[in-house]
DNA sequence: ATAGGGTTAG
């Protein structure tokens, strides 16, 4: 049986399985050799050419007591890599488990977790975590790494953790499980904190970071936006060579631009000797928030034009993106007009958000009732931020009506719906919105700003006190305050909601935690030092004139990464053009 | 009866 054992291996399409599984079938090897009956299943369930149907087939063709664990274990790793990983769930508890034989073994129960890790279950999580310790296969370090990597993206932190930690031996999979898991889960401080762990560890037992270590890391960085951890990352991979990876070479490109520094990430991107389709998706993303939108769409026809590389439902996401910052409306359409696969919900998003910002609300719409699937909250969302923008009251009361319809009560809508009233000065809907807010309880998300000194993260809510140097700060805004002035500042206060005068208004504003963190960053560093600034939300309008006006009084550099994008301030102009 | 399983960027 050699020579069929070398014609499996050499299968490179559909038809050469069909051709081999008619052969067995022939022949009477299909029940006869178990052996090449799982591998063909395998094979035909996890190769690229393959088809997880028809390896089904030939699954449930074998007669359930001739069904080995190999078999079993083919038809379920295919499920579990397929689009509905639920179902191998459900073959594996509700039909083999009450067989017996034959018995899961190691591999099944592998399949099974990595199901219930791309469901993010926790249940089926902890039900095969207890199965795993009754087989006797605790010790399987690869196993537990598995699971550790299942209850991190379930999220069950503290079980990932107590996993780590009880295990005898880790190696460098298990690390970087666990520091993914905690990138992954918003907990970049902790994600570090592991890989720095690692990286200076005395003990020779444990493992050296690779370059899966260096991604999961990066990709840390990214979230925190801190240029200082991530070029030390970068430093740290260069000098062990984990950095000839084109996946870190991409993970780098995706952190340089995360944290302000765009045109680092522009120039990795244009050293690299290979560039995948994650490559291009990443600086066109990068270029993006940087509303530099005409870059992005060069660098997405240079992608088009000459590599064989086909745009997927991120580089479409990305170049749209791209071009709603950047104000390129017509540009913007003709991508989305020229879509190769279906635009998803994001899509929508982004070009409902391009015409709207352009004032085109009747067009953008439009766009949600051609949809073929039932726009979701974002979606309107986005529509009443344009309906702000343009002050359109009709539209903004029939958008909020459908999303108060939906369910939806974040405290985003009535501030949206309020900015809508109060820009066509009309107080008392202004006042309406206001009570049914308290009425109905919403939870505003608090503002909050963060900005590194000297590697120290300093952080600011809107009007808080707590920081120790607060006195000195809260002076700093005062003489902002008179500075700007002179250059013909006027608080912009019709956005803000409190039911209070006009003077306290401009205090409120005068709080907000951005301006908080510029101030300190200008008290706490050197003249013409940048001053760096991370918001939860996005900057508001009157942050943003105080931004550069500061940006001319003080002569400072301010980049802000917000919510969505980074507003780069410099003598007086930021880098979104007022356009955002 | 052979082997096969884990982490990792946009």
């Amino acid at each position: 049986m050699a020579h069929l054992d070398s014609l499996l291996q050499r299968c490179s399409n559909l038809s050469h399985i069909k051709q081999l599984h008619a052969h067995l079938l022939v022949t009477g090897l299909f029940s006869l050799s178990a052996s090449l009956r799982s591998r063909l299943v395998e094979l035909c369930a996890v190769a690229s050419f393959g088809d997880l149907h028809y390896a089904l087939a030939m699954f449930r063709s074998t007669p359930r007591p001739a069904a080995t664990t190999n078999d079993w274990n083919a038809a379920i790793r295919g499920l579990a890599a397929g689009p509905d990983p639920a179902s191998a769930l459900l073959l594996f508890f509700r039909e083999m488990l009450p067989l017996s034989p034959p018995r899961p073994d190691a591999l099944t129960l592998s399949f099974a977790i990595r199901a219930a890790a791309r469901l993010s279950a926790i249940h089926p999580t902890r039900q095969l975590h207890s199965l795993l310790l009754r087989l006797g296969l605790a010790a399987d370090v690869r196993l537990a790494t598995t699971l550790l990597d299942a209850y991190a993206k379930a999220p069950d932190l503290p079980s990932a953790h107590q996993i780590f930690s009880e295990m005898p031996l880790r190696d460098i999979a298990t690390w970087n499980a666990l520091i993914s898991g905690l990138a992954l889960s918003d907990r970049p401080p902790d994600a570090l904190a592991l890989f720095r762990r690692l990286s200076s560890s005395p003990d020779p037992f444990d493992p050296a970071p690779n370059d899966g270590t260096i991604i999961a890391v990066l990709s840390a960085c990214a979230q925190l936006g801190s240029l200082r951890d991530g070029a030390a990352v970068h430093d740290y991979a260069r000098v062990r060579g984990l950095d000839a990876d084109v996946r870190v070479r991409n993970a780098l490109v995706d952190m340089y631009a995360k944290c302000g520094a765009v045109d680092r990430a522009a120039a990795i991107f244009r050293a690299s000797p290979e560039k995948t389709l994650v490559s291009y998706n990443a600086i066109i993303m990068g270029l993006a928030l940087h509303g530099r939108g005409a870059e992005a769409l060069h660098l997405f026809d240079e992608m088009l034009r000459s590599t064989e590389l086909e745009p997927d439902a991120v580089s479409y996401l990305a170049v749209l993106c791209g071009c709603t910052h950047a104000g390129l409306v017509d540009e913007g359409l003709r991508v989305f007009r020229s879509m190769r696969i279906r635009p998803n919900m994001k899509h929508y998003g982004s070009v409902v958000d391009l015409l709207g910002r352009a004032g085109r609300l009747t067009e953008a719409y439009g766009v949600i009732e051609s949809m073929t699937f039932a726009p979701d909250m974002v979606l309107w969302q986005t529509l009443l931020g344009a309906c702000r923008i343009q002050g359109d009251v009709d539209l903004a009361e029939r958008v909020s009506q459908k999303l108060f319809e939906m369910g939806s009560n974040g405290c985003g809508n009535y501030v949206l719906l309020s900015n809508v009233y109060a820009a066509n000065r009309r107080w008392s809907d202004v006042g309406r919105v206001r009570e049914t807010m308290k009425s109905n309880d919403v939870k505003k998300i608090p503002g909050i700003s963060m900005t590194e000194i000297e590697g120290v993260v300093h952080t600011f809510y809107n009007g808080d006190k707590e920081h120790e140097r607060w006195r000195e700060i809260y002076r700093s805004l005062d003489e902002i305050g008179a500075r700007i002035k002179a250059l013909g500042y006027v608080p912009d206060t019709s956005n803000v909601l409190h039911d209070i005068g006009e003077e306290d208004k401009e205090n409120a504003l005068y709080q907000h935690s951005e301006k908080l963190a510029v101030a300190f960053g200008l008290i706490s560093t050197p003249v013409g030092t940048p001053i760096q600034v991370m918001k939860n939300l996005r900057i508001c309008g009157d942050c943003h004139t105080v931004a550069k006006l500061i940006s001319r009084a003080y002569d400072r550099v301010i980049v802000v990464r917000d919510l969505a994008r980074f507003h780069r301030f410099e003598g007086g102009d930021c880098s979104c053009g007022d356009y955002w």
